[in-house]
DNA sequence: GTACCTGCAAAACCTTTGCAGCATC
DNA sequence: GATGCTGCAAAGGTTTTGCAGGTAC
């Protein structure tokens, strides 16, 4: 599950790329550099995260980042996550894995939280339940980190 | 868990203005009105939601609203939470309530999804894993609603 | 060559804050 | 009477869109 470390990057990459082209995307040098940049962060990034990330500041515009990742998200090549902020986050996802995310409700700060989230076999139960298709889940825990604490 | 009707809508208005006041809080028309909003609301409300909803609208400006639901959310009496939109929705924080919702990618439609969430037993472990505080979860179902197919 | 992307700049949207007057305790 | 709340209005920050030019296919 959570057993993709770098050295996957590359090949995660490749994979995004050419799905991307698959789904009608052009390869551009913005796409190229979106898509890099999330598959190597850690943690889910925000527009202003990505517009202002190395791979990408001075490489294009706000803008061109906002309608990249607006258009990544409709292929389910990323997806938006809401987190709390005023602003969207965005994650490269890759199939099979999933994260969970703690954050900090004094300093903002988000982890990426390690545990056999037990929330993805209530998915079929939900979809029964509901009549829902297409269903996924968000899971976040809030809480005070240890530097906020006293 | 989820077996509090209508019935106890006074009554929970009823606590939720004394405990307001208990934490310095100021009897005022719109905390009265904001609370019964909120306590008689089936799903979250976002800020336009409330200042447009019968029980405040002409009764006090979003300002105050605003202002309303900041305070309350750092009593600890309501509850700001994420739900993917660009902004934010309140619940009503009954003690041994929770609620997960599911959300409609297409529509935006919120639902309350009523299931034994297993997720309360693994805040503890996060909780000794990571060292965070006051910790607390958000779970969020996300799919095509029967009326968005097809 | 065409359809799609990008940059720049402006428009839209909410949220957030300042301030003077009013209501609660 | 003092403190905290409210309204109004303005400021702040992001997101979103229009348009002309450039680029991938």
């Amino acid at each position: 599950m959570h057993n993709h470390p770098e050295a996957d990057a590359d090949e995660k990459l490749d994979w995004a790329i050419s799905r991307s082209r698959a789904l009608g995307l052009r390869r551009t040098k913005a796409l190229d550099a979106l898509l890099r940049v999330l598959i190597e962060a850690k943690n889910p990034l925000s527009l202003a995260d990505l517009a202002d990330s190395n791979g990408l500041r001075d490489r294009c515009d706000r803008a061109t980042v906002y309608r990249l990742v607006t258009r990544l998200d409709e292929k389910g090549i990323i997806r938006r996550i809401g987190l709390h902020e005023r602003s969207s986050y965005y994650v490269f996802l890759f199939p099979g894995e999933h994260h969970d995310y703690l954050i900090c409700t004094d300093c903002g700060k988000i982890d990426p939280v390690d545990l056999d989230c037990p929330v993805a076999e209530l998915e079929e139960e939900v979809m029964r339940k509901s009549g829902y298709k297409q269903i996924y889940h968000e899971l976040e825990f809030f809480g005070q980190c240890p530097d906020c604490i006293g």
